[in-house]
DNA sequence: AAGATTCCCAACCGCTCATAA
DNA sequence: ATTATGAGCGGTTGGGAATCT
């Protein structure tokens, strides 16, 4: 709440890009313009050429002033620093409560919440939002206070709660309806705080992102042409924010102001700080929420929501893909080998991009559905399997070097899914967790998981130059679209392979296509996070065993039983969906999941689970998931879409 | 007291949009 | 219709000051 008034800062400050305190500055000397902090005397220069001339025309300033800035930096300095009836100093209760309510109602619409805050410019309140938001998601508190957050308070649909999803904020409103139980559901107060502690427990065990808070993480994208951009300050901002800050990322050089997810149809929240995602591809509102509730703006694009038109039923089932931590390591052979139709850019037929399949990333699997149709299951299955047929090549690829543990793991989870998936099949139910392990070979930097990148398609801005082309590390997407799904990248010092964990609830949700008739799949949201980095193999050995640790994250134990309910659409089952979410953003429980499952599943629901093993993406598999080695039961890791479609999508 | 961490904010960057040429 | 330019926006960065350990 309190805007810093006095705090550091103050003074010099510091200069964006790099080039301007501190060393010399030759930017005069070879006719380039100035840099950095503004002088006094530049101040006077510029406020004599406005006052003389006026605002606007920025550009000539430059030439007809004698300053060395350019226009864009004078009209910033002007409209920041100088003009007029510019108020300084900390915000007022009064204006912070502004703030926060325009903040419900515009999203990160700075420039048009100053204008409604006279004397405030829009950098202020951008700073005071992140600060805020800093500083309250740390402490474990809703963005929006709770007077705020009654969707009683609004019925016109815009409510703060919405908004606060809509915008991505983490902070779910407390107290606040849930939409598709209202009167049951646990507040999403609580289910924030919760998420949120449990989400900067989960980080601790990850390497280098110590206190790394999921939403931190989770914002964060890798865009596969992004440049390094000196690693070493990245570097400390990540040790210094990691804690919970940096929903904004560096965009490092080549991405500047990267807005990796989508924009909001609303005009709310285009760009959010902290939760950004890519435009979802899902279905129905109930997506949406899913994605809000997990802290992501949701982007109801009809056209994303098209994608689905015609897909089979079993597609949808309104699964809800939760949070998927995946661990990856980007292969940069993969990519070229893959079929122009499963290229980073396709979509399947479905046009459900791939994200974790095409990904090359893509390893093994746990999955966790509960409530899938029967027939669903069959399609799934039977789906699968020609998915394992058509997937080798890519496959083959791809285990050349992998750990013995990883080996193990996937041998486990190859019984385990010849166990499991028969079973689940039979029971008309499918997978219940996935956890997804991809592995590729990239240059890491840690850094950069603060950096979301402006590549709103799978495969976008991809740089051909970087190891990380036409990748997508997914921390989180909406759906399976690779447009949901997020990258990074590794820019530090360490050149090593880049791991990522994932982890793919999905739930059954009721069918909610009254909103888009005809649409079959609905509801179906997918999250993926990145957990972590790894140097290398060993990195990723004891970063998966780190994931077990019991102080790492209070396990959750229930999350995957398929006596619960995670049914989003429906009526009283989504007084669980907090819980699975949580769950589903804790790694923990994830690898606590598997660690159960590897030694027997003993006192846990395991019936239905299917480990699911995937080959093809995965770099450094060994001949476990070779062609035809794969169990029949072998799932498809993402959306059912995409593993219809994509014969390499199985793993 | 010293080092580490956090806070804060000025300033930069890249992008988009509007308008003019 | 296309291109160039200006203006503005939102996100990101960097560094000093404050705070913590």
């Amino acid at each position: 709440m309190e805007l810093g008034g006095g705090g550091g800062g103050g003074g010099g400050g510091g200069s964006g890009g790099g080039s301007a305190t501190g060393g010399p500055d030759f930017s005069e000397e070879v006719g380039a313009l100035k840099k950095g902090p503004w002088t006094s005397a530049e101040d006077a220069i510029l406020v004599a050429y406005v006052t003389k001339h006026g605002e606007g025309n920025w550009n000539s300033v430059q030439k007809h002033s004698g300053l060395f800035r350019c226009g864009k930096s004078c009209r910033l300095r002007w409209a920041n620093h100088l003009r007029p009836n510019l108020k300084k100093g900390a915000f007022t209760p009064e204006e912070e409560r502004m703030i926060i309510e325009l903040h419900a109602k515009l999203g990160n619409k700075w420039a048009r919440m100053a204008a409604q805050l006279p004397g405030r410019t829009d950098n202020e309140i951008k700073n005071y939002w992140n600060t805020r938001i800093k500083r309250r998601m740390r402490a474990g508190l809703p963005v929006y206070p709770p007077d705020m957050q009654n969707p009683g308070n609004n019925n016109n649909g815009n409510n703060s709660q919405y908004n606060l999803f809509e915008h991505g904020e983490m902070s779910m409103s407390s107290g606040g309806e849930s939409e598709c139980d209202p009167g049951s559901s646990p507040s999403t107060g609580d289910f924030q705080s919760l998420s949120m502690h449990h989400q900067m427990k989960s980080c601790n065990s990850l390497a280098g992102m110590s206190d790394m808070p999921l939403s931190s993480v989770v914002t964060q994208s890798l865009s596969a042409g992004q440049s390094i951009s000196s690693p070493v300050r990245r570097m400390k901002r990540m040790h210094r924010d990691t804690q919970c800050s940096s929903m904004s990322g560096g965009s490092g050089v080549g991405g500047g102001g990267s807005v990796m997810f989508p924009q909001l149809s609303d005009e709310s929240s285009k760009t959010m700080p902290y939760f950004k995602a890519r435009r979802s591809c899902g279905g129905s509102r109930n997506s949406m929420r899913l994605a809000q509730i997990a802290g992501f703006p949701y982007d109801p694009d009809p056209e994303s929501q098209l994608h689905f038109e015609g897909m089979p039923n079993h597609t949808s089932g309104g699964y809800l893909n939760l949070p998927t931590f995946s661990c990856s390591r980007p292969n940069s052979s993969l990519n070229t080998e893959l079929p122009s139709s499963q290229s980073a850019e396709s979509a399947d037929s479905a046009g459900t991009p791939r994200s974790a399949m095409t990904s090359p990333y893509t390893a093994f699997s746990l999955q966790h559905n509960h409530h899938l149709l029967s027939s669903e299951a069959d399609s799934f299955g039977s789906n699968s399997n020609s998915l394992n047929n058509n997937n080798s090549n890519n496959h083959n690829h791809n285990h050349s070097n992998n750990s013995g543990f990883l080996e193990a793991l996937l041998q486990e989870a190859q019984t385990l899914d010849g166990r499991g998936g028969d079973q689940m099949r039979s029971n008309g139910e499918l997978s219940d967790q996935l956890l997804v392990l991809t592995s590729g070979n990239a240059p890491m930097d840690v850094v950069s998981l603060m950096s979301p990148r402006k590549s709103s398609r799978w495969g976008e801005d991809s740089d051909p130059t970087t190891p990380l082309e036409g990748r997508t590390y997914s921390m989180f997407s909406e759906d399976t679209s690779p447009n949901c799904t997020s990258n990074w990248d590794d820019t530090s010092t360490l050149h090593s392979p880049h791991t990522t964990i994932s982890s793919t609830l999905q739930a059954p949700q009721h069918h909610h296509s009254h909103h888009l008739p005809g649409l079959k799949v609905e509801n179906n949201v997918q999250q993926e996070m990145v957990v972590g980095h790894y140097a290398d193999e060993e990195n990723l050995i004891s970063s998966l065993l780190d994931f077990a640790r019991p102080e790492a994250t209070p396990l959750v134990t229930e999350w995957y039983n398929p006596t619960e309910v995670y049914s989003f659409g429906g009526q009283q089952q989504c007084h669980l969906i907090p819980e699975a979410i949580e769950a589903a953003f804790s790694h923990h429980d994830v690898v606590a999941e598997l660690e159960h499952l590897a030694v027997g599943g003993g006192g846990h629901p395991v019936a239905n689970h299917v480990w699911e093993l995937g080959s093809c993406p995965w770099n450094n598999m060994p001949g476990v998931c070779q062609l035809g080695d794969l169990p029949t039961d072998c799932r498809p890791l993402t959306s059912l879409a995409d593993q219809m479609n994509d014969p390499c999508a199985i793993c």
